[in-house]
DNA sequence: GAAGAAACCGATTGACGATCGGTTTTTCAA
DNA sequence: TTGAAAAACCGATCGTCAATCGGTTTCTTC
């Protein structure tokens, strides 16, 4: 877990992928239906877009007949906490303290309700905790 | 602020803005002269890589004499919150709980001590603001 | 077995980071 | 004042990678 390195993403991927996590499981003509209204685009380009989201490990797919059906092996959730866990590590090492700092800094935008919220979120995550040990 | 864009780093960036949080100020040969350790490599790719890190705002610079003294422009922890704002904006837009959830799971593999100085945190934050109003 | 669909196989273009050599400019000391 | 050293400046190459696509092969199904 010292490297969580995750490959960059492209714009066109994370369209690609948007619209996965949007619609659910597809295969490349079909979101090449509903992606080529926004980006006039072939249907290859899409299909290799797909490809290489699956190469890193981010779609999974499974042969339905002769077609790939793409579907999204992280959640959005997962998908953010990872990218974020690499930024992090990246240009901070191994200092934790720099992830909670950048964390309150952003927290900084939230208003009252939103920090209310992450307290809530953390009184659980804490309760989690002290239940499983 | 609704586009924190911050460009990618590459690794030999990374490594000599570090340089520069850790020892302050310097000019392109003295960066060289430390880094050259670790990495084999000319002055002339040091100083492309202040040049590029110049361009993106990371650094600013200085004229000494002929020669340019570059000093960091933002603290780490500041370029921390922009990579991981930018890098939230990009795969969440403006989903704002996306930001929230992704902290509280990276939270999750803090220990107890973590958990309540992110707690002493926000409290200090809501502080803040409950005073400025 | 033929037609259509999809995968597969490159190939190209455009960014960009890393890397460096050579040329020009600047400084400073003899 | 001039010449050597230092640094900027210029630009070129290489590698990687995303985006893009056309053409070829393979597979399915009627």
């Amino acid at each position: 877990m010292t490297n969580p390195s995750v490959p960059p993403l492209g714009d066109l991927e994370i369209a690609v992928l948007e619209d996965i996590w949007r619609f659910g499981s597809s295969d490349a003509k079909t979101v090449h239906a509903r992606v080529k209204h926004s980006r006039s685009i072939a249907l290859n380009t899409v299909q290799s877009a797909l490809e290489r989201l699956f190469r890193k490990g981010i779609l999974q797919r499974e042969k339905i007949s002769h077609a790939y059906e793409y579907s999204a092996g992280v959640s959005r959730r997962e998908l953010v906490r990872k990218l974020v866990e690499s930024t992090v590590h990246r240009v901070a090492g191994t200092q934790s303290d720099a992830l909670l700092s950048a964390f309150v800094d952003l927290a900084v935008q939230a208003d009252g309700d939103q920090l209310k919220r992450l307290e809530e979120l953390i009184a659980r995550r804490r309760a989690e905790l002290d239940e499983s040990r």
